[in-house]
DNA sequence: TCATGGTGCAA
DNA sequence: TATTGCACCATGA
């Protein structure tokens, strides 16, 4: 069995107060006055059990909050355990921050013990074929010993024991580890308050084990008891189930034990060794240097003797030398002895590049390159705004440079201008990390970006959508090393950040090449990982070329009504102080109406308005609309709220907040379309969301008049999708009824009224068109009869036969849907029409609900995400169009299944078929496509 | 100041 | 116990 796998599960805070305890008589205090007793005792407990053992697998598991379920039981359960010592309650920050460092799991779940957390797991583990280690001092574990579960114990004086079943039978004389309860509960324990039988302690309670076995039938056979010890033990049943009760360790936690969570990695050594370093932890450092560096790291002394070391900047302000770099500059991959894949980062050359001469040599070079990786610094977040600080720019990994600019924005034109020829090359590939933002700010200098792209965020996007796409956390995926953050250089956000401005040069050129440096390496992986994940079509030509097209949007921003606006506000504050005022006297009291605490307790407990109201999960009033709508019509105050809350939410999110949003220098609103976000492959929209402008409500509604046209000779012009992602599903299952309902072109919707309600087209009711209409929408989500219900006037048994008959109706929908699943849980993943993939990690978990979620997703995905496609495709084409015949038209705005365009009034009969030529022939499917287009001189009436 | 929960807007 | 998002407000560490 050796080569059986091996779980590490460390109980933190016993080995804490472990920790802080053996240093008791002599606690560690460094030099500023501080108590590292805890910290250093449970540090080297960990590396301890890292070195003697050398695990494949290890987590740390903390309690938080106590054990819900043990103290409503009993609420004296550890009452009596004394205040923890103040070196305990500082130490566990840093111990987090450790484990942090270190890449070891911390697995915390708020009202559960760790007890119960590491109990649960091993049982998980060993269904998995683990042997576990539960690392504690705590002798409750043995309950947990099995075959494949022990307890790691650490000795006094050093050295560990390891409790298997053998042990556990001779220190507790019990036959089964199971016994080990009954023993708990009997003697009880007075450090966690657990009383279990009066006058019974180690001794008895063996003894009894030995005769009795059990608790329980200790209990049936009292009368062969006597004495004192008959009475007491006949009295106190109750009190030792219960003591049982609290020594029993729970297995069933909701903690999943995914193995390549709890996979042992390489620390950080650098982030390890600061914070040892500010503890004062001299001997441990030494300790975790021989256990973690790789041999030949050890003896060669670099500056950290590190695998990640950083270095300072080679020659950075000697700029004669700007092509003298030495040779030996380069980052390589190598499989250390410990079998940790590492990248030393030897001897990097990054040069600051500030002179006319050394830019031409710079430019020189850059212009005889295939493709350079380029990041551009600069002095905030909006692009739009900012002004350039620096360009880094690099080809060859390990190695780069950075090109500063003045504060003078004419100098620093001068300076970019150089420079064109290389932005302008449509022969240079130009690689960067959100190549978009880059794009816009150089567009500030009116510097164009030309050639093929490569966008290491977009790449790693379609290799992974469900994961996030930071460069840093890239960096430590993938190469394996942690780069610079820039909040180490410039703080974190808030009044005391700092300007990239103000950081000493050497330092910009640091960060800045080594972020360029980076994505180029990042791009040598993705290149592969795009291929292996079949998306390398897509990326090449789907999302690059829309980065342009979005660039373009961006840039172009759109036209805002502020006086409207404002005007619409001051009508929304005199009814929202109308409502106020009223609601307060309903309610008798005055309180905050926007705080979801004080209001539920106002209508739940105060107006006692409702018997048993819905609780949220946090064991709140809940006070959402779905809720409280179904009491307004009992309620005048409930009526009021809500209307309330809807000119509160108007007010606060859309016409107080757009105007904020214009642009000073344009006079216009730009969003920002997130391309890397939507696990399905649509966009985003942020800053502001231009998404999700009200529309169902008429109050709401007015927000879109707001936005207007550029000028008088121009109206906006809206170009929508009609049902496609309905039209999707039919295509995708070939479903010939709903297909041909669609080339027929009838109203889906009355159409699936009509047959699932077995009634002639022209009688379907308003009702049932409705309630279809909900159904089809569900379809796509994924809905249940108990949603279904929720969402229309239907019960739960007639919800259930409207989908019934739905799925009757459309056979081939619901095989479809099943194929959806299937595929995921052979292939692990799903697919749209451009083969754009979503993983689903959670389609075979054994927890229903969280399957059930990825089911879901596996026919979600593929619709929603084939309608994005579709969308990318036709802005693609018609942003092309509109360059090439020079339209002075613009698209501005994409909502998922829209475009909207500043129009040209000359050019609005020309624009009109093309739009909807390429929307409508974006991707041939066995259903046609149908798009409607409005105009007007506002978004409203443009729909 | 920041993270989180509750709520609500869109497709 | 319906998919994907973003943003606002209140709240409490």
């Amino acid at each position: 069995m050796a080569d059986q796998k091996r779980l590490f599960l460390l109980d933190a805070y016993a080995l804490i107060f472990r920790g802080y305890y053996a240093f008791i008589k002599n606690p560690r205090i460094n030099s500023k006055g501080m108590d590292t007793s805890a910290i250093l005792g449970f540090t080297n407990s960990l590396l301890d059990v890292i070195k003697r053992e050398r695990p494949d697998h290890l987590a740390v598991c903390f309690d938080k909050g106590g054990s819900v379920a043990r103290t409503e039981a009993f609420p004296e359960y550890k009452a009596n355990r004394q205040e923890t010592p103040e070196a305990i309650r500082i130490a566990v920050p840093y111990i987090e921050k450790i484990l942090q460092a270190m890449n070891i799991p911390a697995v915390v779940k708020a009202g559960y013990e760790a007890d119960d957390i590491i109990g649960t797991l091993a049982k998980k583990a060993e269904k998995e074929g683990y042997k576990t280690f539960m690392v504690t001092p705590d002798k409750d574990f043995a309950q947990l010993v099995s075959e494949n579960i022990f307890m790691y114990r650490p000795r006094f004086g050093g050295g560990y024991e390891t409790w298997g079943i053998p042990e556990v039978q001779e220190k507790f004389g019990v036959e089964r580890p199971e016994q080990v309860i009954d023993f708990l509960g009997m003697m009880g324990d007075s450090v966690d308050n657990i009383p279990g039988l009066p006058g019974v302690g180690e001794k008895t309670a063996k003894k009894f084990l030995a005769a009795y076995g059990s608790m329980e039938n200790l209990f049936k056979n009292t009368h062969e008891l006597k004495g004192k010890m008959k009475e007491k033990v006949e009295a106190s049943q109750e009190l030792g189930l219960l003591s049982k009760d609290l020594a029993t360790i729970m297995l069933d936690v909701p903690v999943e034990f995914h193995q390549e969570d709890f996979e042992m990695c390489m620390p950080d050594i650098h982030a390890t060794k600061e914070i040892f370093n500010e503890l004062e932890f001299r001997r441990l450092t030494d300790n975790f240097e021989k256990t973690f560096a790789p041999p030949e790291e050890s003896t060669q002394k670099t500056e950290t003797s590190a695998p990640v070391v950083k270095k300072p900047v080679a020659k950075s302000d000697g700029q004669f030398d700007l092509f003298a770099a030495p040779g030996t500059g380069n980052v390589t991959e190598e499989e250390s002895s410990s079998g940790f894949k590492t990248i030393t980062n030897t001897n990097h050359f990054y040069q600051h590049v500030n002179t006319p001469l050394s830019r031409a040599l710079l430019l020189k070079k850059l212009l005889q390159q295939p493709s350079v990786c380029f990041d551009t610094e600069t002095t905030g977040l909006k692009a739009l705004e900012v002004e350039l600080i620096g360009i880094a720019f690099s080809w060859e990994a390990g190695k780069g440079y950075y090109v500063s600019f003045p504060e003078d924005q004419g100098e620093t034109r001068t300076i970019l201008e150089a420079f064109r020829p290389f932005f302008e090359s449509e022969t240079i590939e130009k690689i960067g990390h959100n190549l978009k933002y880059d794009i816009k700010v150089l567009s500030n200098y009116d510097m164009p970006v030309k050639g093929k792209l490569f966008d290491t965020m977009i790449a790693h996007y379609l290799i992974n959508p469900d994961m996030r796409h930071n460069m840093d956390i890239l960096s430590e995926t993938y190469l394996n090393y942690q780069p610079v953050s820039i909040t180490e250089l410039i703080g974190k956000k808030g009044k005391n950040q700092l300007s990239m401005r103000v950081v000493p040069v050497k330092d910009q050129t640091e960060y800045a090449v080594e972020d360029s440096d980076i994505t180029l390496q990042l791009k040598e992986h993705f290149t592969k990982e795009l291929d292996s994940g079949n998306v390398t079509k897509l990326f090449n030509d789907v999302e690059l070329p829309l980065v342009s097209v979005l660039t373009a949007m961006e840039i172009e921003g759109i036209n805002l009504n502020t006086d409207f606006l404002k005007e619409l506000s001051v009508a929304l504050s005199d009814d929202i102080a109308r409502l106020e005022k009223n609601i307060f006297e309903q309610a008798g009291e005055e309180f905050n109406i926007a705080s979801p605490k004080q209001l539920g307790i106002v209508l739940f407990e105060n107006m006692k308005l409702v018997e048993k109201p819905k609780k949220t999960k946090t064991g709140q009033y809940s006070t959402a609309e779905d809720v409280l709508s179904y009491l307004a019509k009992d309620h005048q105050i409930i009526a009021d709220i809500l209307e309330y809350r809807q000119y509160k939410k108007l007010q606060s999110t859309y016409v107080d907040a757009l105007p904020n949003e214009i642009n000073p220098k344009t006079g216009r609103v730009h969003t920002v379309y997130a391309q890397a976000v939507a696990a399905t492959g649509r966009l985003s929209s942020n800053n502001p969301n231009l998404q999700n402008i009200p529309i169902r409500t008429e109050r709401g509604r007015q927000v879109r008049k707001a936005f207007i046209p550029r000028d008088e000779n121009h109206v906006l012009l809206a170009a929508d999708y009609s049902q496609i992602e309905l039209r999707i599903i039919a295509a995708l299952s070939e479903e010939e009824t709903m297909i041909e309902a669609f080339k027929n072109g009838e109203d889906i919707h009355a159409s699936t009224a009509a047959k699932v309600f077995n009634v002639p087209l022209e009688e379907v009711t308003r009702e049932q068109r409705s309630n279809a209409k909900t159904v089809n929408f569900g379809i796509i989500y994924g809905v249940s009869a108990f949603g279904l219900s929720n969402q229309t006037d239907l019960s739960r048994k007639e919800a259930k036969a409207l989908i019934d008959t739905y799925y009757e109706t459309y056979p081939k929908l619901r095989a479809y849907m099943a194929e959806q699943v299937d595929f995921a849980r052979d292939h692990g993943y799903v697919e749209t029409v451009l083969q754009r993939r979503r993983y689903l990690k959670d389609i075979n978990s054994r927890n229903a609900i969280v399957r059930g979620a990825a089911e879901r997703n596996s026919v979600n995905a593929p619709i929603q995400g084939s309608a994005a496609d579709i969308i990318k495709l036709a802005m693609i084409n018609i942003h092309n169009r509109f360059e090439k015949e020079n339209f002075k038209s613009k698209m501005l705005l994409q909502v998922h299944d829209e475009l909207v365009f500043d129009a040209h009034k000359d050019e609005l009969e020309t624009i009109k078929p093309i739009i909807k030529e390429e929307m409508e022939n974006a991707y041939k499917m066995a259903v046609p496509l149908d798009v409607e287009m409005g105009i007007g001189e506002n978004w409203l009436e443009a729909h």
